[in-house]
DNA sequence: CTACTAAACGGACCACGGTCCAGTTGTCTG
DNA sequence: CAGACAACTGGACCGTGGTCCGTTTAGTAG
């Protein structure tokens, strides 16, 4: 029983390590700055090792995935975005009509994807995204959002419907292959939003 | 069992060597064998090779690419709902409105996917299926409905839009991680379909 | 300062998807 | 039947994402 009966309930986890918090920083830029200059898809996680000075394990145990790693490279633009839901002007942010704020929210997260589209997808993969933190924030917005609009709806699913169309690849898609403009999705996630809970409902099939 | 077509169309290239016919099939029918029994994600490309009796690079050859290879397997199971909704009885088939056979076919796919969804979720990396075959079938059915529904909307970019809702990536998150049933899956696309171009148009963002 | 321990480290290692190419084989032509 | 050639073949090979585990080190207690 050589156990210490600190019980540190509170402290959660002990506090990074400094080493550890260097070498964090260190591969945020190196992974940052590679992506930034060659495009997610063209570096490998060797290079990215060996451009922040550390081992690949360590990588892999900081990140524990390429698409965690990608994730986590893009949490500051993420975290602009969530911002400006929660906390920003109308129509994005509070005070405007459900409906308005959603077909905002949408067309912002179109902006988000203009700019980052690659290195999102790079987080993308397996649907490893549906378990990251943005996600759940970004789904619950809009269940709100949605609930608030019609309180009997099926918040819960609808969001993840919904948040499908905003998706990383199929953005790259229809950019890329079908040569649809910004312009373009936006209206067809405003048609999708200004329809959505407003028709009666018929019987289930 | 499939039946070589009547009008070889232009034969355009040279007929299937018969040893490579033979290949295919046994290819195929290995592959159909251990993704059904282990699961896709348990399978490796050089297991299905050697239960083919075959090469690697024989196998990549024919199918080029792991989710290409699943798509081909499930090949099957997509011309059966292609046909549906091509030649069927309505509301699927012709002969219903437009909104009906959307809905209609919303619920076939997540049928499809509620029996085949890993297999086809092995086809869906990297966006490699929305340049696959039956893809565009399906789209393009999507878009004629669309289209009919509203001339004017942009039947296209809605198109992809609308199936992005039905991939089975979120079709397994939604399942085994939300616990969301079939039924409620098939609610939310219904409540999508119900009021898509239905609501007055407001001016773009 | 020394002793101790949990955490962090890094690079050898692994399995996988995918490529390459030298050799083989089916098919067509004369 | 022989000769020629395109198509097919298979397995060695490669780079990648990810794991493992023996070693090092930051932090702490005495």
């Amino acid at each position: 029983m050589s156990e210490p009966l600190e019980l540190p309930v509170i402290q959660s986890q002990r506090a990074e390590r400094t080493d550890a918090a260097r070498n964090r920083e260190r591969i945020l830029g190196a992974a940052r700055r590679l992506f930034d200059e060659r495009g997610p898809s063209c570096v490998s996680m060797d290079e990215i090792a060996d451009a922040a000075g550390v081992g690949k394990g360590t990588l892999f145990r900081r990140f524990g995935s390429r698409a965690a790693l990608a994730t986590a490279v893009l949490s500051e633009n993420e975290a602009e975005l969530q911002e400006g839901f929660i906390r920003g002007e109308p129509p994005l942010g509070p005070g405007a009509p459900p409906r308005e704020r959603l077909i905002a929210f949408g067309c912002a997260r179109l902006d988000l994807l203009d700019a980052h589209a690659e290195l999102i997808a790079a987080g993308e993969v397996a649907g490893a995204h549906l378990d990251s933190e943005p996600y759940a924030a970004s789904r619950l917005h809009v269940a709100l959002l949605l609930r608030e609009i019609d309180p009997a709806c099926d918040a819960e699913v609808l969001a993840d419907t919904l948040m499908a169309s905003l998706s990383a690849g199929l953005f790259l898609y229809q950019r890329d292959a079908r040569q649809a403009g910004l312009e373009r999705l936006k209206g067809a996630w405003q048609v999708l939003v200004e329809g959505a809970l407003k028709a009666e409902q018929v019987q289930p099939v």
